[in-house]
DNA sequence: TTCACCCGTCGAAGCGCTTCGACAAGGGTG
DNA sequence: CACCCTTGTCGAAGCGCTTCGACGGGTGAA
């Protein structure tokens, strides 16, 4: 493995000019960065990681906290991990993984050791118990969810509030007047993740203005759970005409279940989801649903670390507009 | 944040002491490493990683290169990665994620830069470009999948052969004369990933052995796909009673399309899948399945990483038996 | 009692890189 | 023409840790 030493010597400069060529953090004369960036090349040579952390400069490393907790839908979090590691490396870092499996406290030992320079924070809930900790050492993070405290934190994510409302403004401007909103499964509800909260307070905010009769359910997966929430919505809301479901894995299940007990989608139940865009798009009945931009969040995310990492000023809380695109599943009342 | 020398300084003895106390390398009297452990707790030290890399030893992180290619299934990658982060930290080691996003130059680059100290691959085909990268450059290496050419590689993986075997040989048993293969998407096959490939020579061969008639048929997912293949199977075979389903999302599609074509599961139609447990306990009609033991695959290819960095020896290939699970989707032929 | 040896500890030398201060050469200004 | 500033490069220090060789004090053998 080439060293800097090796480069300089081949480039004849001293070592420190090749650290200056290649980091640009010196002004190098043209010809000189040339012979560098030839003699780099010709040798192969990587600049070691060890060597670099070692002497203070960053690691280049971001870690990325994805707590595999029950209730949380596994390819959103993947397409986040993905989205993430393409945008840090098109960044030039990489991404360390952290799970819950050693408690919260992955987080402050990843920075401590120097391991990771920042920490892109996910499946954050209203009073997250790693808050403190993140805003105590003072160690550059970037939230994919927004808590209730969110001060001093950068945080992105989408508007769930305003995806809420969009999905009854869009049902209510087709003239159903009765809506419910089939949700996470309960212990989300329970832990209070931020997002699954926001988008019920945007759903019953606006029921209300619109004058809606509404209801609110969380729900488990599995065709059994769909089954029991749909007899009980249909019992508790019998003029029901129009859904909004914020569960990825259950979009299938809720559609047979009313079609089971006589409701067809669109015919005589309108569906809206909020979902990333495959889903909605490949489901039994092609589902009208403001996506969850997945990727674009976790792109955004290292983006916002990055230069938070090289000192520049980030917004504190950036909400991305949602946008519903209409597909089959829903249709005027009374069509 | 404490270092080395605050630590000594603490527990009255030099640096280098605190370092073999912490290691185990050198003995040291019990007293000693006592103080030091108190030293180290009361100020809640913790050994820099970019120090210790620095100075030749190892970062203590593993990468983990999970191409996310097309035709794989998201839960089952992702549960390798849980596990493997899990795994990683019981042995106190971090993971590195590697997505295709770079190539596969990732692999040369990470260790290059000695951000890690060994990898882990998955998604193995039978001539992966990534191989000679693994042999040439004595990277610690560890692969989920077993290629073509294994010699002087540690590989783990199920036993896809047998389990493709033991799914034919059930079925043989309960009476059934004609079989087929549902497979993975056809761009799994031309990629010539190892387990697909494995899984049909096993099925195929099982199938001669017991005279059986067969047939294999790869398949995308989608209900679209699941109805193709099934009318397409019935008239290739039309004394078809049994299918292996190799393909975790079309369990389920395949099972309707079979209903709708008037062949009930298990009444008319047997069915054995290979897909994790979860996948084969919580379909429509619980099926029989060989369980691909992701989680295990993952802790292993940890152990077997770690041993070798430790300058262990470890065996070259670990194929884990297959299981079946009888559930309610197998009976014996015109029950 | 003396010598050899082992155990436990220390000091110092790096690991490969970054970065700070210095310096030589050249260009512009008064 | 003297001087100052800029530009491009270098040398050296140091990051925090590990590890090698050495050393002092004990113990067991002769």
């Amino acid at each position: 493995m080439a060293k800097i030493t090796d480069v300089a010597r081949r480039a004849g400069v001293s070592p420190s000019t090749v650290s200056y060529a290649l980091s640009g953090k010196r002004p190098i004369s043209d010809a000189t960065r040339r012979r560098v960036q030839a003699a780099v090349r010709e040798l192969g040579y990587r600049t070691d990681g060890g060597g670099r952390s070692r002497s203070g400069a960053r690691a280049k490393v971001l870690a990325l906290a994805v707590p595999m907790r029950p209730g949380i839908h596994v390819p959103v979090v993947t397409q986040f991990a993905v989205s993430v590691v393409t945008a840090a490396r098109a960044r030039d870092h990489d991404v360390l993984l952290l799970t819950q499996g050693e408690g919260d406290e992955g987080i402050g030992r990843v920075t401590d050791t120097g391991l990771a320079d920042g920490v892109i924070v996910t499946d954050v809930q209203l009073q997250d118990p790693r808050l403190p900790l993140l805003r105590s050492c003072s160690l550059p993070s970037v939230l994919i969810g927004v808590p209730a405290e969110a001060d001093g934190l950068t945080c992105v994510d989408l508007d769930f509030r305003a995806a809420g409302e969009l999905c009854v403004d869009h049902l209510a401007g087709l003239g159903h007047r009765a809506v419910a909103l089939v949700g996470s499964p309960p212990e989300v509800y329970v832990r209070r993740t931020a997002f699954a909260r926001r988008l019920v307070e945007g759903f019953t905010a606006a029921a209300d203005r619109h004058g809606l009769a509404s209801a609110v359910l969380p729900c488990g997966t599995g065709r059994d759970a769909a089954r029991t929430v749909v007899e009980r919505l249909l019992r508790d809301l019998p003029a029901l005409t129009a859904v909004v479901v914020h569960n990825e894995p259950l979009v299938d299940p809720l559609i047979e279940a009313f079609d089971e007990l006589g409701m067809r989608v669109p015919g005589d139940l309108s569906l809206t989801a909020v979902c990333p865009a495959p889903v909605a798009a490949s489901a039994r009945v092609p589902v009208t649903s403001v996506a969850v931009p997945a990727a674009e969040l976790g792109a955004r995310a290292v983006h916002l670390l990055v230069r938070k990492l090289s000192g520049a000023p980030v917004p504190g809380t950036t909400l991305l507009p949602p946008r519903l695109t209409e597909r089959s599943s829903t249709a005027p009342r009374g069509r």
